[in-house]
Formats: C-alpha cells, sequence, structure tokens
DNA sequence: ATAGGGTTAG
C-alpha cells in the first residue's frame, strides 16, 4: 500500500467527520503496523477511544509480526485485565512468545485467560499450552494439560513427546511414543526427530544410531531435521566415516540446499579436523548465513590458522555479512587457547570499535585460555577486567577460574571462588561443582573434594572422573575402586580417563594385582584401547612396587612404540629400587626423546651419587653443560593470610630469610635428638659432609614449612606446594618436622601429594 | 488466522 495515500485517506476520514468503526480501526492499525512501523500503530491505537476484542487482536498481531514481543506481552496482560477477547490464533502467536521469552508467569495468565474463554478444548491452544510449558521447563504442568484434553491430534503427542525429550527425560519420551503407537496415533517424521534431538542433546548419542535404524526399518525418509541430529551424534561419537556417508546422503537426496543441514555437515568437519572437506562444504553451500561463516571462522582459529582466520573475516565482511559476537568470540578463544592472550584481548578491544560489547563468552574465553596455558596471573588479572567492565561471571567462568587455582593449588584462592560461586547460585551446576572437586582435591581438601561430589544431583562422567582421580591422587585404592563399582552400578558408562585414573589410583596405592585387572579389563570388557598413559600408568606400577622385570617386558611387548612417559616411568622406579642398570637403560632413550629435559639428567645423577660414582656425575653435568640443558626452576610456595610466600634456589631471597634459617637449624637440632639422620645421598655434588648438610637444609620446602610453622597456628594445616619433585630427605624430615612442632602438614609436589602428621606420611611407598 | 523437530562462540 501507498504509505503517503493510506495517511491522507486517514485524514481526510478525520476531516469529513466519519464515525471510525471498527472495521476501519482495525484496518488503520494493520496499515500503521505494516507501512509505517509499529510505534505508529501503537500511537493510533492509543488514540482510539474504544478497545474492542478485533481491535486487541488486531494490535497484538501487528506488535507479534514486528518482533516487538515484550510489547505484545504487555497488551495481552491490557487486554485480559480490562475483559477483552482474542482468537484462538492470536492466542497461540502469543504463547509462542512466551516460549521465546521464557515468560512463565505471562503463560500462566494466559492459561488463566484460556479457561475462563472456555476455550480448554481447542486443540491448537491445549498443544500450545504443552509446549509452552515444557519449554519453561515445567513438564507436569504441560502433563496436566495433555491429561486433561478430551482429543488429541498428532500434534498434541509430538508436543508431549518433544517437552519430554528435548529437557532429556527419554525413557518418559519413549514411554509416550509406545503409548501414542498402542493409541492408534501413527508416529510421523516429526515424532522421530523429537526422540533424535532428545538423545542427542542430552547425549545418548548411541541410542541416537539405534533410533535412525528404526527409522530406516520403518522405511521413513529423513528430513533435514533429522540429518541435523544425528549429525550431532556423529560429531560426539567422533564417527567420521559414519559422517560422511551422511553426506552422500544428504547428496543423493537432495537434501544440501538446506542451510540447517549445511552448517551442520560442516561444523562435523571442523570438529574433526578436516577443515579441507568443511571448505568444500562452505564452498558449495548455495546460501550461507552467518552460522557458516562462524564455524568455518572457528575450524581456523582452533587450529591456530590465524591468517585464514581473519581473511574468511574480512571476506565475509565484503559481502556485507556483519560479524556477531560469536565471530569475534571464535576468534578470541582460538587466540587465548593458543597462549596469545595479547592478540585476544586486542580482539576483545576490536569488537568494542565494532559496536558490540564483549560478553561473559568473550572473557571467559580469554580467561579459560590462560588457565589451560599456565598463565595464571593473567587469568585473574582479565578476571578483574571482566568484573570492571560489568560483565557477571557465570558457571564456564567460574570453571574456568577454579581451574586455575587447581593448576596453582591455590586452596585459599579457590574457596575465595567457591564462596562467589555460592553467592551468584551455581551450586546446582554440575561444571562447577566437577571443577570444586578437581580445585579441593588438588589443593590437598580430599574431603572437601568428596563433600561436593556427593551433593552433586546429575553426575556427568567427568564428575565420577575427578572424583576417582582425587582419591588416586591421594593413594587411597580402595575408594578407587569403590567409587567405580559405584559408577558402574548407576549406569555410568566409564572411558578412557576413568581407567586412567583408576590405574593411577592403583599405582599409587601399590595394588599391582588390582592394576593388571583393570589393565586387562579395559579392552576386554569395555571396549576400550589402551593409550601410551595407561600403558605408563602400568610401568610405574609395576616399577614402583619393585617388579622392574615384570616392567622391562611389559615395555618390550607393548604394542605402541614406548615414549619418554614411559622411560620415565621406569627412571622413576629405578630411583626408588636404586638400580643403576636398568635406569642407565632407561635414561639412554629419554636422552635421545626429550634432551632438554633437566628432570632426567638429575635423577640419573641422584643415582649416581648414591652409589658414590663421582666421575658418572661429573659425566653427566657435563653432557648438561654441552646440550645446554637448563636446570628447571625449583620453586616452593606457601599462602599465609592471603600472600603467597615463594621460596626458589636460584631467585631472590624471602626477606625473612635470616630468621627462616635460624629457626630452621634448631628444628633440625630438636629433630636430630628424636632420631632424624640427614640423608647426604640427596646431594649429587661431591662436596665434603658439612658442606651437603647445608645444601640439604636450604632445600625450599623445608624453608617453606620452616616459614608455616613460625607464622601460623597449630589448628591450622601448613600447606606447601613445589612444583618438582621432592627428595628422600626432605620427605624425612617433614615426618619429623610435623612430630616435633604437633603440626599438620601437607606438601604437594611434581607428582603427588604428602600429608605428614604425628611423624608419619599418608603415602606408602615414597622414597 | 492455528500447534510439533534442526545450525555457530567459553
Amino acid at each position: 500500500m501507498d504509505l503517503w495515500l493510506g495517511v491522507e485517506i486517514h485524514a481526510c476520514l478525520i476531516k469529513r467527520g466519519f464515525v471510525l468503526d471498527l472495521y476501519l480501526n482495525s484496518a488503520l492499525i494493520n496499515f500503521y503496523g505494516s507501512c509505517w512501523g509499529i510505534e505508529s500503530a501503537n500511537q493510533a491505537f492509543d488514540e482510539m477511544p474504544d478497545t474492542e476484542d478485533p481491535l486487541w487482536n488486531e494490535i497484538i498481531m501487528a506488535n507479534l509480526r514486528n518482533e516487538r514481543w515484550m510489547e505484545a506481552l504487555e497488551l495481552f496482560r491490557d487486554m485480559n485485565m480490562s475483559g477483552g477477547k482474542v482468537y484462538g490464533g492470536t492466542i497461540v502467536k502469543v504463547l509462542q512468545t512466551c516460549v521465546k521469552m521464557g515468560a512463565l508467569n505471562e503463560g500462566k495468565q494466559i492459561h488463566g485467560f484460556v479457561l475462563r474463554c472456555g476455550l480448554e478444548f481447542n486443540l491448537s491452544i491445549c498443544n500450545s499450552l504443552i509446549s509452552m510449558y515444557s519449554k519453561n521447563y515445567r513438564l507436569e504442568l504441560a502433563r496436566i494439560v495433555f491429561e486433561s484434553m478430551r482429543d488429541r491430534n498428532l500434534s498434541s503427542w509430538n508436543s508431549i513427546i518433544s517437552g519430554y525429550a528435548g529437557l532429556g527425560c527419554l525413557n518418559d519420551a519413549r514411554n509416550l511414543f509406545h503409548e501414542m503407537e498402542v493409541s492408534g496415533v501413527r508416529p510421523d517424521i516429526v515424532t522421530w526427530n523429537c526422540l533424535l534431538s532428545g538423545h542427542s542433546l542430552h547425549g545418548s548419542y548411541k541410542e541416537v544410531l539405534n533410533i535412525l535404524q528404526r527409522m530406516q526399518g520403518v522405511g521413513l525418509r529423513l528430513n533435514s531435521g533429522s540429518i541435523t541430529s544425528v549429525i550431532k551424534a556423529v560429531i560426539k561419537l567422533g564417527f567420521i566415516n559414519m559422517g560422511k556417508e551422511i553426506h552422500g546422503y544428504v547428496i543423493r537426496n537432495v537434501l544440501d540446499n538446506d542451510v540447517y543441514v549445511g552448517t551442520s555437515l560442516l561444523d562435523m568437519y571442523v570438529k574433526n579436523n578436516c577443515l579441507t572437506n568443511a571448505r568444500v562444504v562452505f564452498n558449495n553451500m548455495k546460501n550461507r548465513n552467518i552460522f557458516a561463516w562462524n564455524s568455518l571462522i572457528s575450524g581456523y582459529s582452533y587450529k591456530g590458522l590465524f591468517e585464514d582466520a581473519e581473511k574468511l573475516l574480512s571476506q565475509m565482511k565484503k559481502e556485507g555479512i556483519k560479524p556477531d559476537l560469536v565471530t569475534w568470540n571464535c576468534l578470541v578463544s582460538g587466540y587465548s587457547m593458543w597462549g596469545c592472550s595479547k592478540e585476544a584481548l586486542a580482539v576483545i578491544h576490536r569488537i568494542k570499535s565494532f559496536g558490540l560489547t564483549p560478553n561473559v563468552v568473550s572473557w571467559t574465553a580469554l580467561i579459560s585460555g590462560c588457565s589451560q596455558n599456565e598463565s595464571y596471573r593473567d587469568s585473574f588479572e582479565f578476571f578483574i577486567q571482566m568484573l570492571e567492565e560489568g560483565i557477571k561471571p557465570n558457571s564456564a567462568t567460574i570453571s574456568s577460574l577454579l581451574r586455575t587455582c587447581a593448576g596453582l593449588s591455590l586452596l585459599q584462592k579457590g574457596e575465595e571462588i567457591h564462596c562467589l560461586s555460592v553467592k551468584d547460585g551455581f551450586t546446582e551446576d554440575v561444571y562447577v561443582c566437577t571443577a570444586l572437586i578437581d580445585m579441593y582435591s588438588k589443593s590437598g581438601k580430599l574431603k572437601n573434594a568428596h563433600k561436593v561430589f556427593k551433593k552433586i544431583q546429575n553426575k556427568t562422567l567427568a564428575s565420577w572422573n575427578c572424583m576417582i582421580m582425587g582419591f588416586a591422587i591421594y593413594g587411597f585404592g580402595r575408594e578407587v575402586i569403590s567409587l567405580f563399582d559405584e559408577m558402574c552400578g548407576v549406569g555410568v558408562q566409564p572411558d578412557s580417563i576413568t581407567f586412567t585414573a583408576i590405574l593411577s589410583g592403583c599405582k599409587n596405592a601399590g595394588l599391582v594385582d588390582e592394576g593388571w585387572k583393570y589393565f586387562d579389563g579395559m579392552s576386554m570388557y569395555y571396549n576400550i584401547i589402551p593409550t601410551i598413559e595407561h600403558y605408563s600408568c602400568m610401568v610405574d606400577l609395576l616399577g614402583r612396587a619393585g617388579y622392574l622385570d615384570e616392567a622391562r617386558d611389559f615395555i618390550r611387548n607393548m604394542p605402541l612404540k614406548p615414549d619418554a612417559t614411559i622411560w620415565g616411568a621406569l627412571l622413576g622406579s629405578c630411583k626408588i629400587h636404586n638400580n643403576i642398570e636398568y635406569a642407565e637403560f632407561a635414561v639412554k632413550k629419554l636422552f635421545e626423546l626429550e634432551p632438554h629435559n633437566s628432570a632426567n639428567y638429575v635423577l640419573m645423577m641422584n643415582l649416581y651419587a648414591i652409589s658414590n660414582r663421582w666421575e658418572d656425575v661429573k659425566r653427566v653435568k657435563d653432557l648438561m653443560g654441552v646440550l645446554g640443558v637448563k636446570n628447571l626452576q625449583v620453586w616452593s610456595w606457601i599462602q599465609i593470610d592471603c600472600k603467597i610466600h615463594f621460596f626458589s634456589a636460584e631467585g631472590k631471597p624471602h626477606p625473612d630469610a635470616g630468621e627462616i634459617y635460624f629457626e630452621l637449624y634448631n628444628l633440625v637440632s630438636e629433630m636430630k635428638k628424636l632420631g632424624y639422620v640427614p640423608d647426604i645421598s640427596c646431594v649429587y655434588q661431591n662436596i665434603d659432609e658439612v658442606e651437603k648438610d647445608k645444601v640439604l637444609l636450604s632445600h625450599t620446602e623445608k624453608l617453606a614449612i620452616t616459614y608455616g610453622l613460625m607464622k601460623m597456628k597449630s589448628s591450622t594445616p601448613i600447606r606447601v606446594i613445589k612444583n618438582t619433585r621432592m627428595c628422600t630427605d626432605c620427605h624425612t624430615a617433614a615426618k619429623y618436622m610435623s612430630l616435633v612442632r604437633n603440626h599438620e602438614i601437607i606438601i604437594k609436589d611434581g607428582i603427588r601429594f604428602h600429608h605428614f602428621r604425628g611423624g608419619k606420611c599418608s603415602c606408602n611407598d615414597c622414597w
């Protein structure tokens, strides 16, 4: 309609004194809404003296057509209050709006309106109510509507099944599906797709494939909706060959014009690292939307191909498609996870210059990248910046921060974040809880980890794995095994990570027979092929327990090529059992595989030193010099009253160093009275014994513990963290320290936790 | 005028 003509007609009508009746007003609203923007329609409506039912109807529909969802809901409420009525079709549309807006209360009021108007047996309205309630997570209310219906049609069944499936109540969904067939209603493609998407959304990927087979069994042709759900499952299962078959099906059945299918396929190839195929799909897409661009950009970005990603970005701008937050965030997370936090931060600034505001995802990507790359300081810095910009953290942010705390074993910081998560209402969030388990168990508070674990309502595989790993770190073998049994008992299928946790539990607890049982069982009963990590656990387990010959045979017979972790495990065992012959064999391989890892050289020198083979010590030391191998910086740290105190061998001495050494001398003489003998074999310099005693005293963990004993109440356990493995002497010394001062001491070294109390350590095979 | 299934970022 001609804009000005319409306005002229309106003016003419008023001038001539026409009585604007219902139909004219209704037409006017329609005209203004579609030609002049919804504002003028709303204004025209406000100026109309009468608000009769058809007018309500028209104005609400006009707002809906213009995507003015909030206004539409408000108008509906006004209409309801003033006793007006609207058509069924409008009610359906408004209910759909409630779904879009998550407006449960408005939805309930509309339900009341429906009952008052006697529309409770209108099929479409009931179906919409079911959908509205279930999309707002209120299945019980959806069910009440469903049960109260006099007649049901296909859509009614589809709505209720979609509700249950969409929220992950898969058993109920399957039962309803069965009930539907029994009552004589034949499921159509949409019904099947509800099942598919429900299972694919909620992790029952294998079931997706079963459903797919059943669909083909009843001769159904898949449509684009089915394909997207199946692809999602294929991605999660990593069945790339099946994905390619589906791609073939798509091409044969000419489904490749569908944008959803295109982006799903694209996503599949991107997530499976087939960027070449992804590019082909992308190039062949008839109509690309922003999803397609974003998928490919994320693919390049995650692989660290930033040039390609940026090129694509400028191409998309050239084609007139405006990058959205997702586009930018793909770049942020790519840069950030490759350790380029500067570039990632720069992208955040670019977002601003494009008139968008970085959101919680942008910041969390940055923070999580820092935590993955062990730039722990940055991760807290960026968190503070994010808070300063007024962005509230969500569960993903909290989990990333907890990961940072876990990485540094920062118990107090971790507890702060825990408080924050409680304050912001994430106590039920399974991701946060799982990160808490990890943080607490890596910070020496296994009890708290277990407390969190027990409270989780719907534990994921990751929650189980973290808790099992927690027990494993402490060498609680029985708990590891019983937790595994419990997990299988409730029907959670273990994965490869579960077995890494179990095997390292057996390793730390010295459970050789059990270790064999699980190692053999994982491929036999659970169909999980052991990876190099599992083999390395077994070598460690056998070696530590003293079965060095068995460890050697195990390495000889393994089907994978032994890597540095394997030889490292053997070398560590040789150190425990003082076996120079095997150690030399292992270290020869290690010098080839990782010539710059100083730990191997140090361990070997240690072994030679114990046997007084000083020429060999010198030989290894010279080798280090020739190859330019730098000794790893050794650090210990302790947190006292929110401040972290670092102790290092090379760096700046602690400001209170004088007092600390004084205290340590006193302490050692008290310890000696109770039987402590310094273990000078831990010093591999060829110097006299008095000097060796001095060197032992300067070990960073001793200094940190002493400082803790000086500054902390004896009721608070001392927690010291060390970035490398602690030596035998420090281990013995810590036992005596805990005895002399009656103070609980917890040390986390590069390998595991040691819990000292009353002169004993919790671990059973420490050296 | 009428309901039900699907795609991208941490």
